[in-house]
DNA sequence: CTTGCGTATGAAACCGCTTTCACAGGCTGG
DNA sequence: CCAGCCTGTGAAAGCGGTTTCATACGCAAG
């Protein structure tokens, strides 16, 4: 591997000329320019990363953690993050957090050893306390997923609360009355956004919220089944049923089919998220959109922005929108197959 | 930030040796041993992770490359190397390639450049020459989901064309004869290994290959789903489906529901990796495990063998496990809802 | 013809750690 | 009793960049 001093010499000038050349920091006369890099082509010279971090004090990393590197919506995240750091010629550091407070707490504890410049997380089961106290640190903090309120233009966030709402109330609209619902875990504040959106469509069209009709699971896909099963077991009468997430709903389809109760001529279901796979299930999910590659660069644009000590004017609230496939139906109507 | 210069004087000590107790690199007085850490906990001292990988020529990251981030398939991979790297005490750098042979020769440089200590890359569309080299290259490199004859140690991967010979195999027994396949891009060895399993079952049953049931796709849903239209626009009559992905399969699904056909009482449909959804979908995909976490942690154990000069006894050949779940049924019969 | 300024460049300090080398002191073995 | 060897420690030399500071040069202004 060449160094710096290397090209200086071949190039016939100093290191610190090489340095100018490479980063733009200075004027360079144009013949002394085109010497340097034609060494550092000769030679294949790449400066190293170590040296440059060490000099600068920057590492050119964006540490990100979310809870699972392996669900669609984390992915899609990532995805969007991606393309906004990579652009800025920065890179991402990811690590996961399996929604535990205490590997959550791991997870960050991980990235900031490894010094990023920024950090992007997602993290759902810490404290509010926690995370201000994490966004006063010394390398910029962007949450994303999440809002808090004492830290506002540093979220990029869905309004869940109004996504829980259109979801329910597209389901009233369609003539549904007796509407379960299966929960996030309700640690989470998304969770119980949802929930809570909700309870307030509910009662908005005068019903009552019927805690028989709730049941609590993990975001994940068996949880979704067996919540679905609980539902069903508690013999409680439902029409439609709205899971606030996808991959539940995916478990809840499954254990519905399972039942032999179809879907949407039965039992209407309702997804969140719209992650890619929703439209594929049969029948195809209606759902939340929430925007999440929008949302991942949104979130590595604050963060850049803030790292470049720029004014960012980035959209920070996003709003969800329904998604209307096959899974819901108009109570009483029957789809001929 | 404090500096082990800091620690060194709190501790009346050189630097020397609160990097030796830190590092355990040389042995040190218990006494002395004491007093440093004290120091350390006091000043909650971090090493810089610049001036180490500088001093080390380590970086304690792997760079990793995978064609998309938001896709299933690569989701679990990661998540098996993110176990393993981590456990190591390493971290992940994480760039997507896409799938493009100019794309994917970018996330290679870039992940170059920040001088990963090893690197674990899926590249499918990169010419086996052009791997080959980068092989040679200083940093150890671990190629997963692909072999290379002259490189076998180093690469992790599933016979494919097993695979797709016991997914072919399968409907086979199950009586179908005019069996259709959704083949990956064929300029991926994977798809093309896939494939030619698929045309070797039929050999070894006696029946000739049929280019009009081959449909080439891009391994996604969409592309499934239009490939699946176009196969059934041919009018030659097939009773079986065998897609080289999971995901395309979740597309082909659609568009035979679409079409109108029931699967799998009119026609089978086999897919291929078992990625998380497939038993979500509706028939629950039949389909050919991949065991995609362990082949990530194989990778990244492989890579980390080598870093550490130990000789390396990690599985790199995985094969291919049938699935049987539900959109496979044998031909003729047909299932009472 | 000075003076002064702007431009282009080099020397050297510095970033914060690891590691080599030297050495002191206490033991061990011949 | 002394040579030789551990064990524990410090000083100093890197690692390979960036950046500050000084300087040389050319040219315009006085």
């Amino acid at each position: 591997m060449p160094t710096i001093r290397e090209v200086s010499r071949r190039a016939q000038v100093s290191a610190s000329t090489v340095s100018r050349v490479l980063n733009g920091t200075a004027p360079v006369a144009e013949d002394t320019r085109r010497r340097v890099l034609a060494a550092v082509a000769e030679l294949s010279y790449r400066p190293n990363a170590f040296a440059r971090s060490l000099a600068t004090n920057r590492s050119g990393g964006i540490g990100v953690s979310v809870n699972d590197l392996a669900s669609p919506y984390y992915g899609a995240m990532l995805q969007g993050i991606e393309a906004e750091v990579e652009a800025a010629g920065m890179h991402m550091v990811v690590s996961s957090g399996r929604a535990d407070s205490r590997k959550e707490r791991e997870a960050v504890e991980f990235l900031l050893e490894r010094r990023p410049d920024a950090l992007i997380v997602h993290l759902e089961a810490t404290p509010d306390m926690e995370l201000l106290e994490l966004m006063r640190s010394a390398v910029p903090v962007v949450l994303i997923g999440r809002h808090l309120a004492d830290a506002s233009e540093r979220c990029v966030y869905l309004d869940n609360e109004n996504g829980g709402d259109l979801a329910t109330g597209y389901l009233l609209a369609n003539g549904h009355r007796r509407i379960a619902h299966i929960a996030g875990p309700l640690s989470f504040p998304d969770a119980r956004a949802r929930l809570q959106g909700y309870r307030q469509a509910l009662e908005n069209a005068g019903l009552a919220f019927d805690e028989r009709l709730v049941a609590e699971a993990d975001f994940l896909e068996e949880g979704g089944y067996r919540a679905a099963k609980r539902l069903l077991a508690r013999e409680t009468a439902f029409s439609a049923l709205f899971s606030a997430n996808d991959q539940m709903a995916a478990g809840a389809l499954q254990a519905l089919r399972e039942a032999g109760i179809n879907v949407p001529d039965e039992i209407s279901v309702m997804g969140y998220d719209d992650v890619l796979f929703a439209r594929y299930l049969s029948p195809a999910l209606t759902t939340i959109r929430q925007p999440l590659v929008e949302m991942g660069q949104a979130a590595a644009r604050i963060a850049l922005d803030v790292l470049d000590g720029r004014e960012t004017e980035v959209k920070r609230k996003f709003e969800p929108e329904l998604v209307a496939r096959e899974s819901v139906q108009r109570i009483g109507q029957t789809v001929a197959n």
